[in-house]
RNA sequence: GCGCCCGUAGCUCAGCUGGAUAGAGCAUCGGACUUCUAAUCCGAGAGUCGUAGGUUCGAAUCCUACCGGGCGUGCCA
């Protein structure tokens, strides 16, 4: 990336200017920040450094800027260098630099994107993690896009990643489950509706009369049903998981009773009312929680200490937790559990999205299982299509509240920025059939004369195609995939416009092989990003 | 009460590891199809960045207080 070329270039700089005028400067002390000028007349890139330091260095910022542009090195990307404002060092780059932008897309083609920074680094990455007693709802459907997305990105940065799904089938809430399937009057609490009626008639064509009266059977097969379900929807959605890690299989294999001694050896429980408790306060939680119950029965909780000192125990370098909004107060006793085991709770990240509310254009749709209001996520991905909820799961910020309108995301026109992606990539296709159709052949970048592309808009998609590579290191490191749906729709406008001013194939030969090449360098990108975004690519609409 | 998230254009939201005149889509208004798909493009209007202080050469961005909305605050998950 020619970020870092430039950084170690203005470092350069400025260590000359600073030995050569004396400014008693600690170099080490900064680092050289860059960004892209909002305005295009302040250049391709800007640096603030003169203004940082122009105080220690006892100096104007313009004054401290032109000492370090006079010491710049020569390099052959750089068109010009300007100082301007307050102090900004602004930077031009030359076509060249661009053109071999394009030769490095073209030759990288699927692996356009792929970066290192995750490099010998394993991450494993939970997410959705519905219970398995009913079929997924809308939030699930969420977190299944943002999980999925991230993991995409996080495996384009280089990490090595694995997509984990925890399965709850376990406790009170399975027992729950069972009892509102079994034979016996349904509890208080237990499970109600239509689904739960529907869902019986299910088991018992599948399994005959008497499972009913079994209920560890019944449990085990109710449990199953669902998760089959979730894995189905999931699929549809295309999400798959690379490990189901079950709630019982830790309790099964004594790890949560090993977890729990382990507590108990470094003297961080103890007994009150008859229940064990953890000492979690001492880790920045604000009161100690009970792993044991006084029925003898674990909470929730300790299976969760089990299961993530084992994620830890595995060897990943990093841990993803992918929760509602409404499990925030759950954070600290978990990192506090990290913590009395002896690890490093900030080896693990909690993604605290934010919810769901559904809408039918200005009607909210009240979700509710005693009602019989409710939109199942698998109904929605029948209504709506999995691109258009993907994308527009993928659109806002996971701490925003999403207003998903039904009506809206249904709509195949300009409202719904999912087509105008889409439409870019299909625009693309339509060119390179028409071209083939022609009889003009592509005949590869290394031999298209690339110095003819020098239109404002075709300048303007290079330099969208070019900041890939930096968005998808700021959504790897940043954890935030929604800024590639932003970065989808502007590299789609910039096709677009160019799309419109310049024609592809014409009579002039040479003109015509640039143009396709470019077109090709725009159709990788753009394929590219749809495909962690995990959104089709059609090729024709 | 306490904790977390949000409050930016008519609407939905970006921007928040401090930078140069606060952005996008939709909506509104005005233009562009004999041309590789008009699900497109080009242009215009539209904002006390919730309020009040503070830090800074510089604040939508950081700090404090307050106001408004959402979600938590279980021996539920």
């Amino acid at each position: 990336m020619i970020i870092e070329q430039l950084q170690a270039l203005i470092k350069d700089g400025l260590k000359k200017a600073n030995k050569e005028e004396t400014l008693g400067l600690s170099i080490s002390k900064y680092s050289i920040d860059l960004e892209r000028p909002k305005e295009k007349t302040h250049g391709d890139w800007a640096t603030n450094i003169a203004l940082v330091a122009s105080k220690e260095a006892k100096k104007a910022p313009r004054q401290l800027a032109e000492a370090i542009v006079r010491n710049l090195p020569e390099s052959q990307y750089i068109k010009n260098v300007e100082i301007a404002g307050p102090g900004f060092i602004n930077f031009f780059l030359t076509n060249e630099w661009f053109y071999q932008v394009l030769n490095k897309v073209e030759e990288a083609d699927k692996d356009y994107g792929q970066l290192s920074i995750g490099k010998d680094q394993s991450v494993n990455i939970e997410f959705v993690s519905a219970n398995p007693v009913g079929p997924l709802h809308i939030g699930h459907g969420r977190w299944a896009a943002v999980g999925d997305s991230l993991a995409n990105i996080l495996n384009k940065a280089g990490y090595e990643v694995t997509k984990e799904f925890y399965v709850n089938d376990f406790g009170r809430q399975i027992d729950l489950f069972a009892a509102s399937l079994g034979v016996g009057e349904v509890p208080d609490d237990g499970y109600k509706g239509d689904y739960i009626e529907e869902y019986k008639r299910k088991i018992v064509d599948k399994h005959g009369e008497e499972i009913l009266y079994d209920t560890e059977k019944l449990k085990k097969e109710a449990v199953n049903g669902q998760l089959e379900e979730i894995e189905t929807t999931l699929k549809k959605f295309r999400v798959v998981f690379d490990v189901w890690t079950r709630e019982s299989e830790l309790y099964s294999s004594n790890k949560v009773s090993q977890a729990i001694f382990e507590l108990e050896d470094k003297g961080l429980t103890y007994q009150k009312e008859g229940a064990t408790w953890l000492k979690t306060s001492q880790f920045d939680d604000e009161k100690d929680r009970v792993i044991m119950r006084s029925n003898g029965e674990p909470t929730y909780f300790a299976a969760d200490i089990a299961y993530h000192k084992d994620k830890i125990d595995q060897g990943f370098s990093r841990l993803i937790d992918i929760w509602g909004a409404d499990h925030h107060g759950y954070i600290a006793r978990v990192r506090a559990s990290i913590e009395a085991l002896g690890q490093d709770p900030n080896k693990l990240k909690i993604i605290l999205g934010q919810l769901v509310r559904l809408y039918r254009g200005q009607e909210i749709v009240k979700m509710s299982k005693r009602t019989g209001e409710m939109v199942t996520f698998d109904e929605l991905l029948e209504e709506v299509g999995k691109d258009a909820v993907r994308y527009i799961f993928l659109t806002k910020s996971t701490d925003t509240t999403l207003d998903f309108d039904i009506e809206l995301a249904k709509e195949q026109s300009n409202k719904n920025p999912v087509y105008y992606v889409q439409y870019a990539h299909a625009r693309i296709c339509s060119i390179l059939k028409h071209a083939s159709g022609q009889a003009v052949s592509y005949k590869g970048i290394k031999k298209a004369n690339l110095s003819l592309l020098k239109a404002e808009t075709e300048f303007n998609l290079i330099r969208h195609i070019e900041q890939f590579e930096e968005v998808i290191q700021e959504a790897a490191t940043n954890l935030t995939p929604h800024i590639l749906t932003t970065y989808s729709a502007k590299l789609a406008t910039a096709f677009h416009s160019f799309y419109t001013h310049c024609k592809v194939i014409t009579d002039d030969k040479e003109l015509t092989q640039a143009r396709l090449a470019l077109l090709n360098c725009a159709h990788i990108t753009l394929r590219n990003v749809l495909e962690l975004l995990g959104v089709s690519a059609p090729q024709k609409m």
